[in-house]
DNA sequence: AACTATTTATAAGA
DNA sequence: TTCTTATAAATAGTT
């Protein structure tokens, strides 16, 4: 946004995420604290770092919401005295709460995040890991689209079966509006010149017919 | 903010009002988007309008989060705390397992498992994200290596020249007892040859006074 | 943490 | 509501 504008995506170096994250929250907390005074707004907000650190801001009421939010997010991370009652619970919660900030390490690594502390083997077997992951869902990424191609192709033949069926039925159609004209002496039908440039898709038909056909032609190329 | 510098106080103008907080809700909204991609933070914003319409944003899981807060939020008036206590340790556990759930099958995924269901834009983001990761992973591999070989070659000059230094020791060694062994008469030391084919890594030395630099070789050689 | 060149947001007006 | 525009505010990159 400044100096050079930058895209919206994850910013790559961990610093500077970290001073942008620092920066813009303080930006966006400023944000809504101004917009709640000035419209008189219910504003709640809860920023979580990547970190796992929490930020919030709330005006009036919903404040309660906030506080018991933020208690959640705390006992996330250190669940302490308040429930003693519930040993069990909270074991749980520990357990998959220690659980999960090994998968979400584990994820960070495999971004290429968090990568300070792993060894030349950890690494390489990581590397292998990542390898695999990418040369299977290359695999399901081909047999997709080649099922989808196969798909489309069956429409295809469905489309050009139909488009067929329809063509006959014009002729048909034209050839009854022919003799109509001729019966009933409308006078346009002059020129006798193809107009099959304005409908490429259809062969060749003499303009005569062409205003009566119009109609159902734009409505059946839009299929 | 803006033609003229306005107060961060409530606008009096209903219509004025209102127009400013279509205006500076979208602003927020849309800062809040740009802070969780940036910076990988989760966000939850919840806006209340002051005739009591309810705008809100939220990156990823954080919806459940607030989703249930909102629920609790209408249910403060009925329950008293101790239920809400148990229902709030309930929900932290719950809301745990499903996290725990979701980033299994994220890494099962960026394994190249459980693709099935995903369409052709979530096959193609995930290739994208796991060529990052590779990426990153390589370079950090890389980069081990570099420093690695640096230490490895400061170890190299170190130790060649400890090398010499011990070197320098054994030919005065030799010499000495060279000369001990002319006034001495032992016969062993004739030829002043070294034999060094026992110990290839040092130079040569003779055999009666290998027991004399055993102790001190050996343990320089583990520096 | 401060600076500053720019971008972005937005108040007021149409 | 939406667009325009002058200007305030936010902020990316730098020091």
């Amino acid at each position: 946004m400044v100096r050079q504008r930058i895209q919206i995506k994850k910013i790559d170096n961990i610093t500077a995420r970290q001073v942008t994250f620092s920066k813009r929250r303080r930006g966006l907390i400023k944000k809504a604290q101004e917009l709640s005074t000035l419209c008189d707004a219910e504003i709640g907000l809860i920023v979580f770092s990547s970190t796992g650190k929490l930020f919030d801001f709330s005006s009036s009421r919903m404040a309660e919401v906030l506080q018991r939010h933020m208690l959640h997010a705390d006992n996330l991370n250190k669940l302490e005295d308040t429930s003693l009652q519930l040993e069990a619970e909270d074991g749980l919660c520990n357990i998959l709460s220690k659980e999960l900030e090994d998968k979400t390490r584990d994820i960070s690594r495999i971004n290429g995040d968090e990568l300070e502390g792993l060894s030349l083997d950890e690494l390489m077997k990581l590397e292998r890991q990542v390898e695999r992951g990418q040369t299977r869902i290359r695999r399901a990424k081909g047999e997709k689209l080649r099922k989808e191609i196969v798909t489309l192709k069956g429409k295809e033949i469905q489309m050009a079966k139909e488009n067929q069926i329809l063509k006959e039925q014009m002729k048909d159609c034209s050839k009854e509006h022919f003799y109509l004209v001729q019966l009933g002496k409308t006078p346009e039908s002059n020129t006798g010149i193809p107009s099959s440039a304005a409908i490429p898709w259809l062969p060749q038909q003499d303009s005569f017919n062409t205003f009566l056909t119009l109609g159902p032609t734009m409505h059946n190329r839009n299929l």
